[in-house]
DNA sequence: ACCAATACCTATCGGTTTGATGTATTTGGG
DNA sequence: CCCAAATACATCAAACCGATAGGTATTGGT
């Protein structure tokens, strides 16, 4: 069906991010926490993410609308579709057990981040050899 | 309690971890870092990263070993086989790739956390980043 | 008409971590 | 002495996640 042009590959921008590992759980509380200052779209939550990180995060809409799916359906986005100048967006928003989960969240990255942050800068102090036996 | 449990069969304390995500290239960097202020061998490695964070941490063995081999093959850590009472060692250290490597990764791991970091502190007032600041 | 930006979506690939298991040796308790 | 637990190495399947590349449609600028 398709012309025998490229019509379908539109050499776009390309939605690349080229993100440096770590990440692992980070998007979903990004976008928890920027839903839960005000209700947002999908692109314009990608966009938000890049700039309200200077630039260092940057995840793409291929790992941003599947995570607004899987949030809704577990309970913790609600979403709308709103009219805008002939065209639509969906809207989502945080509901009340997302923020239960974006507290939680938000309190284990603080700890893991923590934690990592102490192991980083442990240098040379708190070196402790591992010859500790178990006293009981 | 059928004593006639296959000889294989060995019901251990289980290796499991239930770390809480967020943890993505963790393992990596952590392991580096450990290593970078002395040799250690894999179990070693196992339970420091448990006792240095805290319990805050926990990667099971079959995460550390790969990825030993792995840093290994990439030539950031070398091996050594180290006999210790009868028994067999395989003690790792960094080398100077690794530790390029994990200054990398520090660095990366501390641009991202403070990046995320600000997001969650973000509130209403947009944070803009400061990276203007230059020499000259 | 064309192209870029906007706006939504899905599918697939690859890497990582989890959790289980295998194997062998040493140590400690009864 | 025997057994269980701890030590110490290793590998593997499944699951999960994010990166990347597609796909479709609308709007606005030139």
């Amino acid at each position: 069906m398709a012309y025998l042009e490229p019509i379908g590959s539109v050499r776009r921008m390309s939605t690349r991010r080229t993100n440096p590992d770590f990440l692992n759980g980070v998007p979903e509380l990004v976008v928890l926490e920027l839903l839960s200052r005000r209700a947002m779209y999908g692109y314009e939550i990608v966009q938000a993410i890049q700039e309200q990180s200077g630039g260092v995060l940057g995840f793409g809409e291929g790992c941003v609308y599947p995570l607004l799916h899987k949030l809704e359906e577990r309970g913790q986005l609600a979403s709308q579709r709103v009219a805008f100048g002939g065209r639509s967006r969906v809207v989502y928003r945080v509901t009340t057990p997302g923020k239960s989960r974006l507290a939680e969240t938000a309190t284990e990255w603080r700890r893991i981040a923590a934690s990592i942050q102490g192991i980083l800068q442990g240098g040379d102090h708190a070196l402790v050899p591992v010859h500790e036996r178990k006293a009981g």
